[in-house]
DNA sequence: GCAAAAGTGTTAATCTTACACCCATGT
DNA sequence: ACATGGGTGTAAGATTAACACTTTTGC
């Protein structure tokens, strides 16, 4: 009996592939995301997710990065892929899809030459310009996947400085739900949660009484995910 | 004053895409996966999931249905994509990524011949044979996945039959979860969601009294959804 | 009549929400 | 002394978790 091979892995043809970075940034109480303006042809312009091909020879979490720090100075990044934009007409002109990454950032540390000699900008996320291609829904979808995320996942503290306050930490929360939280509350659930470390110092920028200033303590994190513990916020 | 252009776009290398699908089915209690024996060299012989390389002229969603298609029969099946894996020698040989999507099927409507003649079997998740490349790593992944999405989304339902009993909608949470329900509060939380419709039928397969059967509501599902409700169960 | 699965309610414990005042400090 | 933001507790309501017996019917 002759059995009839499946034409699955016939057809082999080659294409483009690219990856855009959504990189979020939290600056006093607004998210932002960074964004810029072509520099080339097509498009030339026009504001744009900062993105590059994947090299052939290249992991493609590795070509994020490299975009990255080509953008921000910045490695060690926390980043995360979102999703893959594979329409066949998404980009005009070629067959090319996308892989797209969200970053998170602390707006402080990064290089802020680099982001102008890129002709790179920090809109407010609720203030953004019309973007090329698919490059809108990546940031809608990226917005989804970073609320879904932050919920569960000690995510936030990336957008934060190493040191941070609780009001700070709130505030954040609040730019990410775009909904104002109860202090009592949310300082309740946070420090129930056991990864905050209060520090002696106070950063007093924000007031004339000083709020203290706290870490995100990864160490106990850790050990308490192995005993089956769920960190939630929000 | 000159600015130096970014090479971000200048090397440009194509490379192959294809798709793997992680196909998801429930039977008598247990979740199973569609695996199948590879009948072409490389890798001759092995355990893989099913997929195949994404057509220059082909949306990525695209050919996973089609390769659903191929191997079930099945059309207007549920398909989300997954995640892409992209290392850059995941697949000895050349370079290929993989966006990998998963499929929740009906177990009683798909096409057996078609699933016999193209060497695939069904697997209980719990019992899986090795899987060629990263593969398995695909198969953990869409299983959190799974775990997570179950939760917040009435995606259940496209595992079962349209007609279904409570015990059976049970069965297949504990099955996902890998843990035990209480009925009483498991019946509780699903009839309080309001997007079962008890029908007059009863099912008398699984007992000698028989149980009722249930069809997912779909249009008051989407009524609740406007007006901000969300979905939970287990 | 008995085995096997379907169906049903209550209570205690926990978690969530709503809400308002005092504190510390720089000016 | 006052303006500004930091910090704290309690009570009512809602949700979850634990728990056991009766019903139906085919054999």
């Amino acid at each position: 009996m002759s059995r009839k091979i499946p034409d699955l892995y016939q057809v082999k043809e080659k294409m483009y592939v690219a990856t855009d970075c959504i990189i979020f940034g939290f600056d006093n109480g607004r998210l932002k995301l960074l964004l810029f303006k072509r520099l080339v042809e097509p498009l030339k312009g026009r504001w744009s997710l900062i993105g590059s091909f994947v090299r052939l020879d290249e992991d493609i979490d590795v070509a994020g990065r490299r975009v990255l720090k080509e953008i921000t100075g910045l490695d060690n990044v926390f980043m995360q892929q979102l999703k893959t934009y594979g329409k066949k007409d998404r980009d005009p002109g070629y067959r090319c899809i996308s892989v797209a990454q969200y970053a998170l950032i602390r707006i402080d540390e990064h290089d802020k030459k680099l982001v102008e000699d890129n002709q790179a900008f920090w809109f407010e996320i609720n203030d953004l310009p019309e973007l090329i291609l698919d490059h809108g829904q990546m940031v809608q979808d990226a917005l989804i996947q970073l609320r879904n995320n932050a919920r569960y996942k000690p995510i936030g503290f990336e957008l934060l400085p190493e040191k941070f306050t609780l009001p700070q930490l709130q505030s954040l929360y609040e730019a990410i739900y775009q909904k104002e939280l109860d202090s009592r509350n949310f300082r309740k659930k946070v420090l129930s949660l056991n990864v905050l470390r209060k520090l002696d110092e106070k950063d007093k920028s924000g007031s004339k009484r000083g709020a203290f200033l706290h870490k995100f303590d990864h160490e106990n994190y850790t050990k308490l995910l192995e005993s089956g513990y769920n960190f939630e916020i929000a």
